[in-house]
DNA sequence: AAAAAAC
C-alpha cells in the first residue's frame, strides 16, 4: 500500500521539521504524515526565522560590497584596458560607419530603408507578462546571488567586474541593459564578460537562469559593433555570412535566446536571426537574406542551410554553444563536429569560442576542448537547482500508483489555493507516448494540462486555439510553442513534458516540478528541477521513486544531502544497497558546481602547454569565505541564523 | 532506452 501524503502536507511539514530539529518523519513509504494546522507554505530561506514581517528578499544588503569586492584588483583600472580605440564608437558614429545601419550593403541588397526595427521592449505580444507582478517579473533576485561561489582556472584570467559600467560595452548596449532593468551583473556575467571581452575562449558552468544568455550576448554584440565592418565575400548572391553563431539543442531554447538577443541588440545595428527546424524554411531564408550578424540556430536546420549554401561560416568571429554538454553528447556530437570542424568556420584560436552549460562532465570537457584554444574554465555555483531555494521531496510510489498519486498532489494544490494562475506545475515523464497519455488522463480528470515533446509539431490544439492568433505572426513551431505559451500564461497550468523541456527554458512562476518518471542521469534531474526556483525564487520539486530508479538512488541521495535536503531513510538504504555507484551517475564535480575543470584532474595528462597551469582563482578562496580548493568552508551568507549555507 | 535535431 502506498500512502499518500499531500503536497501541502509535505511542504508545511518540511517547514515544521526544520523548526523542531530532529524530527524523524520520513515521507513516502514510511507512513501518513499528518500536519495539522498548516496551510501556508514556508519557503526554506524563511524557516527558523522569527515570524516577523521581514520581507524575504531583503537579506543583508550591504554584504555585497564586502568580501566580494576583493575581486576588484587594484591596478587593473576597470575598463582602461580598452582605452584606445573605444572613444570613436558611440551610436551615431557607429551606425554611420556601417553602410547605413540595418542590413545595408549586405548580400541580398535589402535597402528599402523604410523597414523599422521592432521595439522588443514594447511588444504587445507579452500580455502574459503583464499579468504578473511587474517588479517581481523583471528583476532577478540578486540577493540570492550574492554568496555564490565562483571558480576559475586557466592562464591569465581577467579579473571579474562588479558593475556594467566597468566594462565598456558601448552606449547603445548600455541603454538596452538599462531597458532590461539589469542593475548589476550576475556572477556569471561578472566573470564571463571580461573574459570574453579580453578575447579569450571560455568554458563556463552556470545555469541558464543565472544570466548566461546575456553573458555571451553582450561581448558578441559589443565585439561586432566595435569590430571592423566585415568585407563579406560576394560569391553566390544568396549566401549570407554571419559573424557570430549561437547553437542550442532545442527549438524553444533557440527562440528564447533569439528573443533575448534581439533586446540586447536593439538599435545597435547588429542583426540577429534565428533558424530552427519544424518550421517552413522560406521565411527563415528571407530573414537571412535581409542580413544577419548573429545567427541563433539548432544544429539540424543549420546543417541544412549550410548544405544549401545559403549560409557560410567563413566570417564567424564568435561561436557560442549553449547547453554545451547536451550538444556534445552522443546524439548531437557528429552534427556539431560537422558544423564546427568540417565546414568553412575559422579554426579555434582564430574565432572566439564560448561553451556554456549547467553541467559539464569530464568526458564532455575533453571533447569540448577540441573546439577551444587556451581557454578559461569558469564554474559558478548553482542558483536554484539543488540549493535551499528548491525544496526537494522524494516519495516512494509504485509504477501503478503514480497517476493517482499525482492526482492527490494536484488536488492538494488546488484545495490549498496554490492553483492560481501563477502556480504552474511542470510534470516530467520519460517518453513521448507517456506524455500524451498522461496529458489526456489529466484532462479527463478535470486538470487542464498540455504537453510538450518532440513529436508535437504543427497541428493546432483546440484548447490552445485562442492563443493562436497572437502567435501566428511570429511563431512557426506551432504546437510546441502554443503548449509552452498556454502553460506560461497560466491558461493551462499543468505541462507534461519530456526532456525537451528539461534544459535552459526560462519559465517564470513554475512553482512545482514533478518527476513523475525520474531520469536515469542525475544531471538530467538537476536540469529538470532547475525549471523551478528560477532567478532566486523558491520552488518545490517532487520525485516519484520506485525500484526502477535504483541506479539513481545513490547520486540522488548525495545530491539532496549536498543541498541540505532531508533524505528519507528508505532512500539512504536504497543508496547503500545500490552498489552501482561509481558509474555514470557520479556527480561530475564538487557538489557546489556543475563541474570542475578537467585539466586540473591529475589523472588527465596530455602534455600540452596550453593546459591548466596554476591556480589563478581570481582572488577567491583567500578572501571570499569559500575555499578555492575542494573543501569549501560554509560561507553561511544572507539567510537566517541556524540556516547553513547550501554551498557546502 | 529515450529524447532531441532537417526535409
Amino acid at each position: 500500500m502506498s500512502t499518500r501524503t499531500s503536497w501541502a502536507d509535505l511542504a508545511a511539514n518540511s517547514a515544521a521539521e526544520n523548526v523542531t530539529a530532529g524530527s524523524s518523519a520520513n515521507n513516502g513509504a514510511a507512513g501518513t504524515t499528518s500536519a495539522p494546522g498548516r496551510s501556508t507554505y514556508v519557503p526554506p530561506h524563511l524557516r527558523n526565522r522569527p515570524a516577523s514581517s521581514d520581507p524575504p528578499a531583503l537579506a543583508p544588503a550591504p554584504a555585497y560590497n564586502g568580501p566580494v569586492a576583493s575581486n576588484d584588483r587594484p591596478g587593473y583600472g576597470g575598463g582602461s584596458r580598452w582605452g584606445g580605440p573605444r572613444n570613436d564608437f558611440n551610436r551615431s558614429g557607429y551606425s554611420g560607419g556601417r553602410a547605413g545601419g540595418w542590413g545595408g550593403g549586405r548580400s541580398g541588397g535589402w535597402d528599402r530603408g523604410r523597414e523599422r526595427e521592432v521595439n522588443p521592449f514594447e511588444d504587445g505580444d507579452d500580455t502574459e507578462e503583464q499579468a504578473f507582478n511587474e517588479q517581481e517579473n523583471t528583476g532577478i533576485n540578486f540577493d540570492a546571488y550574492e554568496d555564490i561561489p565562483v571558480e576559475t582556472s586557466g592562464d591569465n584570467v581577467p579579473p571579474a567586474v562588479n558593475t556594467f559600467a566597468e566594462v565598456d560595452l558601448g552606449e547603445a548596449l548600455n541603454q538596452n541593459i538599462r531597458r532590461c532593468k539589469y542593475v548589476k551583473p550576475t556572477p556569471v556575467q561578472r566573470h564571463a564578460i571580461p573574459i570574453s571581452l579580453g578575447g579569450r575562449d571560455l568554458m563556463a558552468c552556470a545555469q541558464t537562469g543565472s544570466g548566461k544568455t546575456a553573458a555571451f550576448c553582450f561581448p558578441i554584440i559589443s565585439g561586432i559593433m566595435r569590430g571592423q565592418a566585415p568585407q563579406r565575400p560576394v560569391r553566390g548572391a544568396r549566401t549570407v555570412y554571419p559573424l557570430a553563431l549561437i547553437l542550442s539543442p532545442t527549438r524553444e531554447l533557440s527562440m528564447q535566446i533569439h528573443d533575448e538577443a534581439k533586446k540586447f541588440a536593439y538599435q545597435t545595428g547588429v542583426k540577429v536571426v534565428v533558424a530552427y527546424g519544424g518550421a517552413p524554411i522560406n521565411q527563415q531564408l528571407r530573414e537571412l537574406e535581409r542580413g544577419v550578424d548573429i545567427l541563433v540556430a539548432t544544429p539540424g536546420r543549420l546543417v541544412d542551410l549550410l548544405e544549401r549554401a545559403r549560409v557560410s561560416l567563413q566570417m564567424i568571429r564568435y561561436l557560442a554553444l549553449d547547453e554545451a554538454d547536451r550538444m556534445l553528447d552522443m546524439g548531437f556530437e557528429p552534427q556539431i563536429r560537422k558544423i564546427v570542424e568540417q565546414m568553412d568556420m575559422p579554426p579555434a584560436g582564430v574565432r572566439q569560442t564560448m561553451l556554456f552549460s549547467a553541467t559539464f562532465p569530464k568526458e564532455i570537457q575533453r571533447l569540448a576542448s577540441d573546439f577551444l584554444a587556451s581557454y578559461i574554465f569558469l564554474a559558478v555555483g548553482r542558483v536554484g537547482s539543488s540549493t535551499d531555494l528548491i525544496v526537494q521531496r522524494v516519495e516512494f510510489v509504485h509504477e501503478s500508483d503514480k497517476r493517482s498519486h499525482l492526482m492527490d498532489l494536484l488536488h492538494a494544490q488546488r484545495a490549498n489555493g496554490v492553483q492560481g494562475k501563477q502556480a504552474l506545475t511542470l510534470v516530467f515523464v520519460e517518453t513521448k507516448k507517456g506524455a500524451d497519455a498522461l496529458e489526456h488522463w489529466l484532462c479527463i480528470n478535470g486538470f487542464p494540462a498540455t504537453t510538450i515533446h518532440g513529436d508535437r509539431t504543427q497541428q493546432v490544439h483546440d484548447a490552445c486555439a485562442w492563443v493562436y492568433v497572437t502567435c501566428l505572426v511570429s511563431v512557426l513551431c506551432v504546437e510546441r510553442e502554443l503548449a509552452l505559451r498556454s502553460f506560461k500564461t497560466g491558461n493551462t497550468p499543468i505541462l507534461v513534458a519530456t526532456d525537451v523541456a528539461a534544459r535552459g527554458l526560462d519559465i517564470p512562476h513554475v512553482a512545482h516540478v514533478v518527476n513523475f518518471d525520474l531520469p536515469n542521469d542525475i544531471d538530467d534531474y538537476v536540469h529538470r528541477i532547475g525549471r523551478t526556483g528560477r532567478a532566486g525564487k523558491t520552488g518545490l520539486a517532487t520525485a516519484f521513486f520506485n525500484e526502477n530508479n535504483a541506479s539513481l538512488a545513490k547520486a540522488l541521495a548525495e545530491l539532496m544531502q549536498e543541498s541540505n535536503q532531508e533524505v528519507p531513510a528508505w532512500l539512504t538504504r536504497y543508496a547503500a544497497r545500490a552498489s552501482y555507484g561509481g558509474g555514470r551517475n557520479r556527480r561530475s564535480g564538487g557538489g557546489r558546481f556543475g563541474g570542475r575543470d578537467f585539466r586540473r584532474d591529475s589523472s588527465f595528462s596530455r602534455g600540452g602547454s596550453d593546459y591548466y597551469s596554476g591556480s589563478s582563482s581570481a582572488g577567491y578562496g583567500a578572501s571570499g569565505g569559500y575555499g578555492g580548493g575542494g573543501g569549501g568552508g560554509g560561507g553561511g551568507g544572507g539567510y537566517g541564523p541556524g540556516v547553513t549555507s547550501a554551498w557546502d
